[in-house]
RNA sequence: GCCUGGGUGGCGGAACGGGUAGACGCAAGGGACUUAAAAUCCCUCGGGGUUCGCCCCGUGCCGGUUCGAGUCCGGCCCCAGGCACCA
């Protein structure tokens, strides 16, 4: 039976109390260590945030998971970058809302009643009982009291009450039109969920079918969500290009062609007037309106009829639709070209997609491949009206159309104009003419949102056979999902068949109405999941303003690639609305946009089929949480894929094995010392060595982290300054100075390794005697004294070929540098007694002599 | 076909104002410790040559700019991802 996921989370995964106290012992045990630290940071409530407008907000999150059974490893790399993310910018002083929650319906959960005779709301709950101890286990820095799940009525009312406030705005609405059908999951997709024609759950072929649905008009943002992408400058560039691929605006005119014999015009939408003296016929969409109609009563009925019933919606699957060939029939009537008077027959084509434009093409076979095609099978009229600059073209010789532009002839009084002009001049001069003019038309279409599917948030509607349809009231929301259910077969709806879900009063007359059985395409949910977090518990409304106003945007959102237009579009829209619906006040989402790479394993994405699968409890079962973590942010940067290698994986844990062991080395040193914080002039080369070593490596991890996030090259800089201070380890003296350097050097250490490795960090800060968590402690900055270097390497070039290097003091001016530098031996060796023509200084770096 | 990324040692990856190519780590080889193994520590580790000082070649390919190019420009080749009858 479905628990409610907020009473879950408060049981905490059983740890034994063992200790509390610093666990010093010879080796690095992290289970002791993890699970003492997992509780102390429960315990003292450590990530549990409130907004407080006195102090600057930073929102990090990563997208949150389908509870499909167990973690893998790609979700730890992501939920591991978000929690260094977060973890640094709270020791730099940020209030940081980090949540996690679930993605909790979806048709998984069916699939698995079915097969295991389990109820899906048991699957699900079970699933994220068990995902969430996976989580917990990995020590990530989550506000659990946030924890949300999208199958809780609690949180899918407030999506009910926002559909029904899109409703009343017209911005829900239902229709009929060719959907997207995958015969396996017996449901209907979005456009964004079919990808090269198959479904993108399952990879099913999927259909076209004529279907009554409900409709999100994302459209009617369309312009919007593609001129704001311009206002992301902090996503990456391909997720950009995706977005605006998808939308896929295009300029260009509406034109309407009188009907020979009367009747309405058909229009057609082009994006290339400057053809419209070429156009010689017309081709219509099989299911245009007009095909049918126009053939009526002509010879060419029966052959129409014939090939619309053939090509029409229900009859063509998107994955088919590359490999037809390009054919058509004649509906027997002609139109006029508005512009030059001639009569065109009227086609109707396979080719001619109903859903974009008008669903009619103006054909202008010299200018366009496939209606030149379909001219030569047919023995169609070619017109030349766009010729190449410097060229004239020839019908008769054509062997392809030419489609680029150029300059215009036989085109009237716009002949000799280039395209680009003359599509504007006609554009205008059609709507001066009555006859159409400028148009802009969009690749997007309107997100089909039902799904004739179980597991999902009803769509609160009623249908009454006297009032037609309405909302839900408001004072019965939420329409539960009922738990009562027969799930036998993937088939209908199992909602369609229960009765006492179905019937309902009409809410306008009270007679019996009937509820609408279809759920919510599952990206709903996902669409606003971001801002319910600012409030998880309000019961009042959608969103508090407050805390929400206060914790949007997102300031980091991390996740795969894979959501480039799906979720990220939806959730880019959804955000528009509820503003508009004065929710909330942003336009955007999401600030910053990071994609994660892939973890592979062999070259290969981890599969159960292909048994390469990388268990990550086996992993903190065997080497814990710090290194697992350790491993994922050093083996790549993020966004690049990442190979697991168990080697790999061994190294981390020798490095980590090596901080505790250098750690307790040291500890007997810096015992009684206080961190070193004077000049730095007081200290012998050695310790000043160190401590130069100590800020350079502040600055460079603060560099990476904060510039770009390459976790990898931080932990390397940090393996350098533990690998240095295994060498001062020989060379330093045993004194009360040296201690306090060492106790300068070893907390820094733990300061920059406590957002990736965090229970390693406090358990060893704890050690060295700290009482309060490394967590709120301030992020180290490098001191500009210990910066500077007495003396500098120059690297000594002959005609641009590396022939040595010399040190220099720092103080030496340029001019000393390359005078120096010219005496070198090694340099006067490659000069062969000839006199440099030029020598170059480069950043006090480098010196080139030119001979 | 169009649009994005990306090609660097045996491997993962560094080099982010054009300025010592290969940081850091893995693997491999040699050595120390040990009865032995594991663990740990030290050395070597792009290719070729070497009088052991060094020298030549080398960042997918060809060309260019520059004192100097993995990095900039032009032209290709290959790989991955996205879109694909959108009028």
């Amino acid at each position: 039976m479905a628990r409610s996921p907020v009473s879950v989370i408060k049981i905490y995964v059983t740890i034994l109390r063992e200790e509390t106290g610093p666990i010093m012992a010879v080796r690095y045990e992290p289970r002791r260590v993890e699970a003492k630290w997992q509780q102390l940071w429960q315990e003292t409530r450590l990530f549990e945030v409130e907004a407080d407008p006195a102090r600057p907000k930073y929102y990090v999150l990563e997208m949150f998971p389908y509870p499909s059974g167990r973690i893998h490893m790609g979700h730890v790399r992501n939920y591991t970058i978000g929690d260094v993310v977060a973890r640094y910018k709270m020791m730099r002083g940020f209030n940081v809302l980090h949540p996690m929650g679930w993605d909790a319906f979806g048709l998984p959960a069916e699939n698995a009643a079915l097969a295991r005779r389990l109820h899906p709301a048991a699957w699900t709950y079970d699933n994220i009982a068990v995902m969430r101890r996976q989580l917990m286990a990995l020590g990530y820095s989550y506000d659990w009291r946030r924890e949300l799940a999208t199958c809780d009525p609690e949180y899918y009312r407030w999506e009910q009450l926002v559909f029904i406030e899109m409703f009343r705005r017209g911005l829900a609405y239902k229709k009929m039109a060719p959907v997207n059908w995958c015969p396996a999951c017996q449901t209907v997709l979005a456009n964004e969920q079919v990808e090269g024609g198959a479904c993108w759950r399952c990879d099913s072929e999927v259909v076209l079918k004529e279907l009554e649905q409900w409709f999100f008009k994302i459209t009617a943002y369309a312009d919007e969500l593609l001129a704001d992408l311009d206002r992301l400058p902090h996503w990456p560039e391909r997720v950009l290009t995706m977005q605006r691929n998808w939308i896929g605006r295009s300029e260009g005119a509406e034109i309407r062609f009188p009907l020979a014999g009367g009747g309405d015009p058909i229009t057609v939408f082009t994006t290339r007037a400057d053809t419209l003296w070429g156009a010689t016929f017309m081709s219509l969409a099989p299911e245009h309106p007009l095909a049918l109609d126009l053939a009526a009563g002509t010879p060419q009925e029966g052959e129409v009829r014939r090939f619309v019933e053939h090509w029409r919606a229900q009859n063509r699957s998107r994955g088919a639709l590359e490999e037809i060939t390009k054919e058509g029939v004649f509906t027997g009537r002609n139109c006029v070209n508005p512009v030059t008077g001639w009569e065109m027959p009227v086609y109707v084509a396979n080719f001619v997609l109903m859903e974009y434009g008008a669903g009619a093409v103006m054909a202008v076979p010299a200018h366009d491949q496939r209606d030149f095609e379909f001219a030569q099978k047919y023995g169609l009229p070619v017109k030349v009206v766009v010729n190449p600059p410097g060229e004239t073209l020839e019908a008769a010789g054509l062997t392809a159309a030419w489609e680029e532009d150029g300059v215009l002839a036989d085109s009237g009084d716009f002949s000799g104009l280039a395209s680009a002009p003359a599509r504007q001049a006609i554009a205008r001069h059609l709507a001066e003419q009555g006859l159409g003019g400028p148009a802009v038309q969009f690749r997007l279409r309107d997100w089909g949102i039902s799904r004739q599917r179980y597991w999902g948030a009803p769509i609160p509607i009623i249908y009454c056979d006297k009032c037609g349809l309405a909302p839900v009231p408001e004072r019965d929301l939420p329409v539960v999902l009922p738990l009562n259910v027969e799930i036998d077969a993937i088939g209908a709806s199992p909602l369609g068949k229960l009765e006492s879900f179905l019937h309902v009063p009409c809410p306008t007359c009270g007679r019996p109405g009937r509820r609408e059985a279809d759920t919510m395409d599952t990206f709903v949910e996902s669409s606003w999941y971001f801002l319910r977090y600012a409030c998880p518990d309000y019961r009042e409304g959608v969103l508090d303003r407050g805390p929400v106003n206060y914790w949007a945007p997102v300031d980091q959102y991390i996740g795969g690639i894979e959501h480039a237009v799906l979720h990220l579009l939806y959730a880019r829209f959804f955000t528009k609305v509820l503003r508009d619906l004065g929710y909330i006040t942003i336009d955007e989402p999401f600030t910053r946009l990071l994609t994660q790479g892939m973890v592979l394993k062999e070259g290969a994405k981890m599969a159960k089929s292909k048994g390469n699968v990388v268990d990550p409890d086996e992993m903190i079962e065997a080497f814990g949480s710090d290194t697992t973590r350790l491993f994922l942010l050093f083996a790549a940067p993020p966004e690049r894929d990442l190979d697991w290698n168990d080697q790999g994986v061994m190294g981390a844990h020798r490095f980590l094995h090596r901080v505790w062991t250098l750690a307790r080395t040291l500890l007997p040193r810096v015992k009684g010392a206080a961190a070193y914080a004077g000049p730095g002039t007081d200290l012998p080369p050695a310790l000043g060595e160190l401590r130069h070593k100590v800020h350079r490596t502040i600055q460079k991890v603060t560099d990476d982290i904060e510039a770009r996030f390459h976790f990898n090259t931080a932990i390397a800089a940090v393996m350098e300054l533990v690998n240095a201070c295994y060498q001062a380890l020989e060379s330093v003296p045993d004194d009360e100075l040296a201690g306090r350097v060492w106790r300068e050097a070893l907390e820094t250490m733990l300061k920059l390794l406590h957002p990736m490795v965090p229970h390693l960090a406090e358990e060893l800060w704890q050690a060295l005697g700290h009482d309060a968590s490394l967590q709120r402690t301030a992020w180290p900055a490098p001191d500009p004294a210990a910066l500077v270097e007495s003396t500098i390497t120059v690297v000594l070039q002959v005609n641009g070929r590396v022939r040595g290097e010399m040190a220099a003091p720092a103080s030496a001016t340029d001019e000393q540098i390359t005078a120096w530098a010219v005496e070198q031996p090694a340099v006067q060796k490659w000069l062969a007694g000839k006199t440099p023509k030029r020598v170059v200084l480069a950043r006090r770096k480098l010196v080139n002599i030119v001979v």
